[in-house]
DNA sequence: TTTCTTATTCGCACGACTTGCAAATTGGGT
DNA sequence: ACCCAATTTGCAAGTCGTGCGAATAAGAAA
């Protein structure tokens, strides 16, 4: 995504007004690599500007992806999530916390999909799916507590 | 996924019990490689079993799920669907029509993530976006016609 | 700066998908 | 044949996201 000053720029030569919930959402996602859903982001823009509402928040991200400054990602369970990053990368995702971590790959290139003649392929995604080193120690340690934040993750993700 | 047969054995050495619903779903899944979603199944159910409720199907595809028969596949869009393909394999998503279809991918082994040791990895997922030979052949005919089964799934598909 | 046109915001209702719940039913062991 | 636990069902409720219309504000023009 670019930088709030360049999408200012972008959005008025593209007829789009500039208003500060935009602006304030462009800040927000710049350079993010949280990967947050709407409603992530919509809490953290209701701090700065309290009354700004949901259904902006939703409306300027689906015109960032319209733009093609930010992508959806959707990995089974929750909510659509945002990434700003438009570098050629892909994802690792923890089934525990669900946390999703961008990298790049080696070797996607080389892929090659056997017996699907008739399609013409254009994108290629890669995930994968682990357990990060923090929720690993907690797995060590307390069989007990419950520290999943995403609850049946484990069970939604596709291969 | 195991064969309806093995799958009753399966269930009652589990203390589950051999409903015909269960029964029926298990048919309509063995071997589908059609990706269904949860409303297409119940649809498909009720023309053989008129009654049968879609809370159940749901039900059972889940248990089906938790014991490892079938596994989710969520690409951004609409809803969940579901794969009794329990081979290593991966998808390929027109972006125009929808639908998905398996394929085998030469090259995954050789897949490495850069930057991510404090993760453990234990799957990998590859998805390609492109459009099916059937999507070409419209495109290139009429730009009028509204053919697309999935409105929006390009933007929604994540990489 | 005032005016004017049109894009945008906002909130609420609604839609799609999925699950929780409780009552009625049924599988399958004794 | 009986009995208890597992299931099925229908409906309510929950989550996520969008349509819609009225009120508001951005930005060009005068």
């Amino acid at each position: 995504m670019q930088t709030p000053t360049e999408l200012a720029t972008a959005y008025r030569s593209q007829g789009r007004k500039l208003t500060p919930q935009r602006q304030l959402i462009f800040q927000l996602m710049h350079g993010n690599d949280k990967h947050p859903t709407a409603e992530a982001l919509f809490a953290e823009a209701s701090a700065q500007m309290p009354g700004i509402s949901l259904r902006t928040v939703y409306q300027t991200l689906n015109e960032l992806a319209e733009m093609g400054e930010l992508q959806f990602i959707d990995i089974g369970g929750g909510a659509t999530r945002f990434d700003p990053n438009l570098d050629d990368h892909h994802h690792v995702v923890c089934v525990d916390c669900g946390q999703i971590r961008d990298v790049h790959v080696n070797g996607t290139a080389a892929l090659k999909p056997v017996g699907i003649e008739d399609f013409t392929i254009n994108e290629v995604g890669v995930v994968f799916q682990g357990v990060c080193s923090t929720c690993e120690k907690s797995r060590a340690k307390s069989h007990k507590t419950a520290h999943a934040k995403s609850p049946a993750l484990q069970a939604k993700i596709s291969k």
